[in-house]
DNA sequence: CAAATAGTTTGGAATCTATACAAACAATGA
DNA sequence: TCATTGTTTGTATAGATTCCAAACTATTTG
């Protein structure tokens, strides 16, 4: 039922800011992810974790910047929103890399994109069309029904804009 | 294939400011809904227009802004904006009713909003899940999405909120 | 009919998000 | 080491949404 990743969440409460109520001490404990709404985030920082997430490691400012088409200072400002609510860690004229939250985050931001897509291609839609509408609403589609429409597919593992992962399901 | 209402689109090119590009001149002109991306809206002032929709006739700011949960001074700066992108006509003191053209706006804001939920009560959502998920995320469904999954999903007409409507179809 | 009351609008201000430009700064390679 | 390139900071703008307090209108009541 309480699928896609996030077979741990911790230590983050304070992050969250407004949108958390509850501040977990270890790193470790299995919480279930009931702890995370899918809404922390704007549409914008949900796109900068989801290519965080697919460029892995360190990634430049200006990659992000020049990927999403705004000025590098405008990135730099918002790796600085992000990394202040602990997805990511930003090693100044370095480089950006999600945190160990972060990755856990991005996974579902990633997969969820992929669901919504997925579901959506199956309504007549193109991938193309499914996978720009889906990046157009996903930021406001909660886990529980993320969660609900991904049973009910039968928990499909490939979508029409990449792979679905099942972390707390035991399958890859 | 374009059938939620809409037969009609007409002498709001000015309107709906950057989001349209041409300016019509007739007002009982039959265009493709094509014209209408259903993106023109933000989620609150969807909010209003469907509100608007099933109050009907003329609305006070004030029942708007205790059904939204604003201050009064709030609905009636929203509703100034939609008077001047032409979706409503506000009478100082005494009301707001739809345009034309805000009529037919809202109920496709309307129509959507079933439509979405409808389909999200297929993936296991029960009908108030399936509303307020819809409810979050549904401004930002285009129109040639929402018509895709209404016709893939038969051109129901009864949704877990409502009545839908498929003006253009002739369906009642 | 005029005044009190209830309802509505205006003006001002705050917040949040996202953005760019220019100037300062850091890292790297020659 | 210094010039070039890449990155960040500081400043500023814009739009959306909000509330408060003050001004205003309409309606009810005496």
């Amino acid at each position: 039922m309480s699928c896609l990743i996030f077979g741990l969440y911790a230590n983050l409460g304070f992050i969250f800011g407004q949108n958390s109520k509850r501040i977990y001490t270890t790193l470790s404990n299995a919480y279930p992810m009931q702890e995370i709404t899918g809404l922390e985030l704007s549409p914008k920082k949900v796109e900068y974790l989801k290519f965080l997430f697919k460029k892995g490691d360190l990634v430049r400012t200006t990659d992000i910047s020049s990927q999403l088409g705004v000025d590098p200072s405008t990135s730099t400002k918002t790796i600085g929103d992000l990394a202040e609510s602990g997805y990511v860690e930003h090693i100044p004229y370095r480089g950006v890399r999600l945190t160990e939250i972060g990755q856990q985050y991005a996974e579902f931001m990633v997969n969820r994109h992929n669901i919504l897509s997925l579901m959506l291609s199956h309504y007549g839609l193109s991938s193309e069309e499914a996978c720009e509408e889906a990046s157009r609403f996903e930021a406001f589609v909660s886990k529980s029904a993320v969660d609900s429409i991904c049973k009910s597919m039968g928990h499909p593992t490939m979508s029409v804009c990449g792979k679905i992962k099942h972390v707390s399901c035991g399958i890859p």
